[in-house]
DNA sequence: CGGCCACTTGAGCGTACTCAAAACGCGTGG
DNA sequence: CCACGCGTTTTGAGTACGCTCAAGTGGCCG
């Protein structure tokens, strides 16, 4: 397992202070695999920036909506308040990803933004949106981020409603993958920038689950891991996985 | 338990023929409780209206984009599907409720829509979509319904991933008599459109655990159920359900 | 009345959770 | 540099919740 590397540079590459030198927002907005130049939308979002360290708060549940934000460097999960104060992690965002957009039909966040690492974001004020939607091809864009963020919703809503832990692992880590993929990285070798215990909370499951699931998974070869670090193996034997009922 | 009717209008209230004048979708498209006058994109829609028997598709996944629906009388469902063969419901649609935005960003369908029994829902093309968008009072509402669905979502993939049994049946019963509520009706007596089936694919449980759950609440005397029609005595006791965690 | 389908209820099982301990990584300070 | 301590992760053992399999009930329609 020589091939797998630590992460001693997580928070080097991240310290605090990232300029917009490096962070290819330019290409990667279209890192979603939209198909239109969303960065048409994000050029005006460097007059606002925003600089959070490892478990702050870009905004949390409840709080009125500033805009819209663009993930220019980092990581972050979206945490919906459950009524018994627990909270619940419904998505993580990566570079070029759009966040805060639930809020669009209260004005109000329905979920916590929290940064896993240092990370920082761009602010479109609301006003500057509103009227920057007034252009038609820009307003299209939007919808089409909506739609997009809905559909991904409700595949997840899927996945932690009906699938067994086994299955919701391998879903996960080859969400994963194809994220690292359609960023131009490598799909077999990434790093998990959420701890277990996120994870855990993500899918519908504890983190000795994951734990255990991830251990299974290197038991049979079909990927290593080391920490955060994971090695994939055998793709298809994880795509199986989801073939068969159950 | 007398107060309880049995459904034998079910389908003669749908009877295939659902004329414009007793669907009362002019005040009840606020039904959702938009804080907008959703109406006001809706009128167009009677140019194309679409019946619907029980079980026929309104749309798949993977068709391509027409327009968005909206719910003028009756009840259906959205089916995402899985990997295996299965299809997992996402959500039920209710008189005033808009379908099919999920399809907004590929331009193609991402999960089924059926419906549950008669029903007729109003297409509004795409391109008329389009050009109705370019007022921007129309383009403000449609983010606000979008970002409304994706709230709502996001909650959902909350209570599937982590609430136990008895918690994601409370919380179906309380989302139900809400839903009602909202719409003018009482949110202590209601008649579910959907089959115990149904639920528990909503809910990621088995029809068995549904229907014990709900025996359960009934020993109680939280709730009365008599086939589809409920009931419910003490409202209170399922919101503190949810209070405490487990 | 008979058949069908949706629902209810029961008994036993299996997966994932709970509780618990040990190993590991990492930062800090001697 | 190594020792220490904290937090995360791994692994283990027992439990419980919800699932599976199965029988029985009730409503509806031919």
């Amino acid at each position: 397992m020589a091939s797998i590397r630590t992460q001693k540079r997580d928070k080097a590459a991240v310290p605090m202070q990232v300029t917009c030198g490096p962070c290819a927002l330019g290409t990667l907005c279209h890192a979603e695999g939209l198909p239109f130049a969303f960065h048409s939308l994000f050029p005006l979002a460097d007059e606002k920036r925003i600089r959070l360290g490892a478990g702050e708060f870009l905004f949390r549940a409840g709080d009125t909506q500033m805009g819209i934000y663009a993930v220019k460097a980092g990581f972050l999960k979206s945490c919906v308040p459950l009524t018994d104060g627990r909270r619940n992690i419904v998505a993580f965002h990566a570079m070029g990803d759009a966040v805060g957009m639930d809020a669009l039909g209260r004005g109000a966040h329905s979920s916590d933004a929290v940064a896993l690492n240092g990370c920082e974001v761009c602010l479109i004020p609301l006003a500057k949106f509103e009227k920057l939607l007034e252009h038609p091809a820009e307003s299209v864009h939007l919808r089409q981020l909506l739609g997009r963020e809905l559909a991904r919703m409700e595949a997840h809503a899927a996945v932690v409603g009906t699938l067994s832990a086994k299955q919701r692992v391998a879903t996960f880590l080859l969400n994963m993958s194809a994220g690292w993929e359609m960023r131009g990285y490598s799909k077999h070798a990434f790093v998990l920038f959420m701890s277990r215990d996120d994870i855990g909370n993500f899918l519908g499951l504890t983190f000795e689950t994951v734990s255990r699931t991830l251990s299974y998974f290197q038991s049979n070869n079909w990927i290593a891991v080391k920490g955060k670090n994971v090695l994939i193996h055998d793709l298809k034997a994880l795509q199986s996985l989801l073939e068969h009922s159950g």
